[in-house]
This record gives structure tokens, C-alpha cells and sequence, in this order.
DNA sequence: TTCATATATACGTATATTCAGATATAAAAA
DNA sequence: TTTTTATATCTGAATATACGTATATATGAA
């Protein structure tokens, strides 16, 4: 239960949920999220860290950049929540917003330092 | 967007939480809810308060007493929550406590003072 | 009207959360 | 090694949340 508490304060708060619907299309760097967010590193990182702890999402490094993605869902809630995220981005105003500026930022690129691994949308 | 995170925040409480497993099988007046989680009548009214705030409980007066129920879900994370709702309520170790105390209340009736009126479990 | 029961709300306090800003760590480049 | 870039974490202040206790309101009965 206290899992499940946990999953549910995570997503209580508007910065984090703005995180989860963007990488509810694909995963992103911290510095790619502070570019879309427009928020002070620090900020983004402590709520990716909540995001984590929660089970939320995973981490892994690739060379300087650290990138953040959902976890597959290994439970009901999760799993829920998931499907939430992709039926209802298209339905918030603000996550449009982001969703388009993520577009913009895919293709120009000019986020961070660019580099030939830099990811160029698998979107989903 | 900030229906949504109000949703969220509602669930983030473990005693909201219990409360709305408990209304997925029934509607509940307060007193019951007090018996059943054990707890201070004034803090269940302030949860329910902020339940009925975010849109997911109603409530209904009947003489005295107040029963609150689930909201009709109007959209698709109230939707989604009474799915989980009702789904993990049979799967996590708090509730399926809760739900055999609530039984157990359902058939003594002896929260409040009794009545014709009160309700004998068209559970969910 | 007065009393008893059911429910809601206000108040003060303790705890938790959030933020900005500063600092620390880690990897890559020079 | 030094520098630069990306990310994480710490600190203190501001705000929000949850709780117990006390009180207010509403209904029905006497």
C-alpha cells in the first residue's frame, strides 16, 4: 500500500507530472528537460530523483548525459498510470505545450552539446 | 492539469486511500468509516472533505446521517482509479483488513443507531 | 425548546514538501 | 592535469499538509 501512496505523491505535483508526460514518448536527458521545462537543473533533478524513488522511472548513463525513462510497468497502478499518460497527453493543455517544444527540440538538436548518439526521436 | 494533480493528491494519504477502497464496494456514512478505520470522527470528515474537493466522492444526507459514495467517473483518470480501485482492493493486505471489517459491520449493524433504513450490503 | 447524535470546521502545532542558490561529483575534452 | 559540461545534493527559508482538540452546525427525538 505504501508503495502505491508513494506512486500517487509522486505524480502530485505539477513538475513531476509534466516530467512523466514527456517521457511517456520517449526518453530524455536531464538537460533536455530543463530546456522544455525551463526550470533550474537542480529543481529537475530532485523531482526525477522522487520519480525514481517512487519506481517511476530508471536511469542510465550514457557518457556525460544521464537519461531518464519510464520503468516498465511491473504492477496494476503503474501499469494504469502508463496508459494514463499516453491517452491523456494529447488531452491537457499544458502537456501539449511541452510535447511541442519536445518536437522542436528533437530536431534542431541544439540541446546540450551535440553529438552523433544524440537521439534523434524513436518517439512513441 | 491541476484536476488531475488534485486527484493525485487526494490519493497520496494513505487514510484517504483506505477510504475509497472502502467505497468501492458501497457507499458509507461517516460513522461507519469511523468504526471501520478507527479513527477521530473529525479527521475522517476532513478526509473526506478533501475527497469530495478533488471530485471523487459525493455525498448525500439522509436524516442524520451522510453517506458518501464514489463520483460517477467523468473522465479517464477517474476512470482509471476506480479500476485500480476495485481491482487492488483484493490485493493489498490494508484493505482486504478494512473490507472484512466492513463485512463483519455490514451484517451486525451496529455502527450508529440502527434503523429500517440502513443499508444491508448491495456490495459492489 | 432542550437534548442527544452525526457531521463539519476552526485553531495551533508538528512535520513534510518545495524552492532557489550554492556546492559537490563525474565524465569528457583540452 | 586542468577545464568544461552534465548531473546530484546540501542548506535554509517559505509553504503546504496532517493531526489532535475544541467547537459549531444540523437533524430528530423528547
Amino acid at each position: 500500500m505504501q508503495d502505491d501512496i508513494n506512486i500517487f505523491k509522486a505524480c502530485s505535483d505539477q513538475t513531476r507530472l509534466r516530467v512523466l508526460f514527456l517521457l511517456s514518448k520517449r526518453e530524455l536527458c536531464v538537460c533536455e528537460l530543463v530546456a522544455i521545462l525551463d526550470m533550474p537543473q537542480g529543481k529537475i533533478s530532485r523531482h526525477l530523483a522522487i520519480l525514481k524513488n517512487a519506481g517511476l522511472v530508471t536511469d542510465r548513463r550514457d557518457g556525460t548525459w544521464i537519461y531518464y525513462a519510464l520503468t516498465k510497468p511491473d504492477n496494476s497502478l503503474k501499469q494504469r498510470l502508463n496508459t494514463y499518460l499516453k491517452h491523456d497527453r494529447d488531452h491537457l493543455e499544458q502537456v501539449i505545450e511541452d510535447l511541442k517544444h519536445l518536437d522542436k527540440l528533437a530536431y534542431a538538436g541544439e540541446i546540450c552539446v551535440p553529438r552523433p548518439s544524440f537521439p534523434v526521436n524513436a518517439n512513441n
